[in-house]
DNA sequence: ATCACGAGTGGGAGCGCTCCCACGGTACCT
DNA sequence: AGGTACCGTGGGAGCGCTCCCACTCGTGAT
């Protein structure tokens, strides 16, 4: 509209007719409204009053436009729906998100960048800044994503560092320590001969895992045989493969470390075909304690990582990365990596 | 900032300057990136290089703020997250009304509404008007939203209308079509008492699969025997308590239409239970063929709702709805309501 | 030649807010 | 008494855009 067209009256109270209303000025109702302390306590009671008569709700556009924030942050999930839909990680992770973004004035936008028109929207949408901020989950190590966030200086926390230098501030569970554990428990079980199937190794944390199954094993004084290691995709078909080769390798095997559930499934149907029992013959473990080890035959042993948490703890990364950015402060470069630790749930596989 | 203040030439360029950029005036720019056809091709060209060379991206604030209007739709869901996501049908949604948005500058939201805590702040961001319109799936009959929708005078689409008589544009299933084309399907393969397990008879569409049942039977020339008829609440639980009440009314039923492929799978379990096997002894046909009947043994003969189509044809109606609302015309308040039809998807269970 | 008209254009005003400067007042020092 | 230090406050300026009015040209009818 501009011009003073939109039939006046109808229309939604402004700042100023609160002002007029509690007899203050327009920048003392701003300063309410956004709770300065710089306000004695009887204007602020009055003009509390007067939002209240006129039913006064701030104009997000307008403010956004003066202030040259949004508050408003993207989860951004860089998968097509289905995947996002099919995997409880995600639901997981938005209920934490969720959870405590409740308490602020925020507000969450889910944004899907799985196909090529998706991602160039989605790079429209962040040049406009639409956003203040942005959190990535599952982002391959060679995603061009993080560059093009940085580059547009907008805030962004990773949930799953790319690597070991992670220039983001990132989130994550302790795989390290989570296949350690999962590997200690095997050895305290009495196996002697514990296989891994690895997960895509460009993927960072599967390979954390597999330095948490090599010290674990080391610590105990076993040796490391490399035989005793193949390399999966995190897909069942992976699992499948991966434990038809080591069984061909080593059929003295007598437990399977798997870097995911879906991978466990995989091998277990192998070993079911191969006529070995599980756990008698062979203890398997999974990672992720997914849906599928509760209801897998027998329920497997998994690591649990604390998604949910994750994601409050993501939010609250970006949400200081925000804060601190408006007075343009020299950020400190050093620990915005935050590490949580996960859980071994032992089921019947072992 | 207002003011001056940030840093000058950093910002990202405004109108203004493609404007000067181009050598023409800002309402030119204005027009150029609005696609108003009142504008040479020659002035065209110019600003379009300048907006290229510039990099220039609108300032959707200040957009928002100029025009009242957010180019933003939201899809609210009053759910828990958790249904959402555990229900194919929010996602099969989501995916058309994806799909139909992709087309516009339009930008989805997607906001749940389960708690009490959750519905205050939803009321709150409508009536700070921060979308242009609202999407509405699952709503009860008794819920407030859309008339606190009416009052704002956000345009809206309902999925399901809450009774033959709804006043919001929706979009629905032929749900008594489904429901007479399965159970029409069940008297041609020769059965004779067919009961049927309706949904919570305040949802609408379980009314109108109740009158389909009706109709068929009474086209085929049975009449309607009351005790084949229970009601349940779409859950598992529902389906078993209906089936058993049934088995115990008329011993003799020789085929179930369920309102929902989850009440099919509880009053599977008590068939089997009591020994009848399907679909020698009794036949099945559920509702809705989701995962849950590809998946059942035997796989279920079901009734599938077009629900991406549904979604399309949502977004169809409030971007209609939403334009219309524009220059105040009296809307017509005749047909804004959409059915689409059914589909039998015919499997082992009968 | 004169008038009328529409197509194309420039730019003022205004959307509702935040930010900041300036101001009067009170309290506390020297 | 004068100075200094706040505190709480009012209101100007400006955020980047859209809308509309006014203006300049052609062009065709008179």
């Amino acid at each position: 509209m501009g011009h003073g067209a939109r039939g006046r009256s109808g229309g939604r109270p402004t700042l100023e007719e609160v002002a007029a209303r509690a007899g203050v000025g327009r920048g003392t109702v701003s300063r309410v409204i956004n709770g300065s302390p710089r306000v004695s306590d009887a204007t602020r009671a009055a003009v509390e009053a007067a939002v209240a008569e006129l039913g006064y709700v701030p104009n997000t556009a307008a403010r956004a436009l003066a202030a040259n924030r949004t508050d408003a942050i993207a989860l951004v999930v860089p998968e097509p729906e289905t995947r996002f839909f099919a995997e409880p990680y995600f639901s997981d992770m938005l209920k934490g998100v969720g959870a405590e973004l409740a308490e602020t004035e925020m507000q969450l936008l889910l944004i899907f960048a799985g196909s090529d028109r998706e991602r160039r929207r989605l790079a429209q949408y962040l040049a406009a800044h639409r956003v203040d901020g942005v959190l990535l989950v599952s982002v391959h190590a060679d995603d061009p994503l993080p560059d093009l966030l940085s580059q547009l200086e907008i805030p962004a926390v990773i949930s799953g560092p790319r690597s070991a230098m992670e220039t983001l501030p990132s989130v994550d569970s302790d795989n390290y320590g989570g296949a350690r554990s999962a590997v200690e428990h095997l050895l305290a079980r009495g196996c002697c001969a514990v296989a891994h199937i690895t997960g895509r190794l460009d993927v960072y944390g599967a390979q954390r895992r597999v330095d948490g199954y090599r010290d674990a094993l080391l610590a105990a004084g076993h040796e490391v045989d490399e035989r005793l290691i193949e390399v999966g995709d995190f897909t069942e078909e992976g699992g499948r493969r991966a434990m038809t080769e080591l069984l061909a390798r080593r059929p003295d095997l007598d437990a399977v470390f798997a870097g995911s559930d879906v991978m466990a499934a995989g091998a277990r149907q192998v070993l079911r075909e191969e006529g070995r029992a599980i756990p008698a013959d062979v203890a398997l473990v999974g990672y992720d304690d997914s849906a599928i080890a509760r209801h897998m035959d027998p329920p497997l042993t998994s690591v649990r990582q604390p998604i949910e948490e994750m994601g409050r703890r993501m939010i609250d990364l970006l949400l200081t990365e925000i804060a601190d950015r408006r007075p343009a402060v020299t950020r400190d470069l050093e620990r915005r990596q935050v590490v949580l630790a996960t859980k071994l749930v032992t089921r019947a596989s072992c």
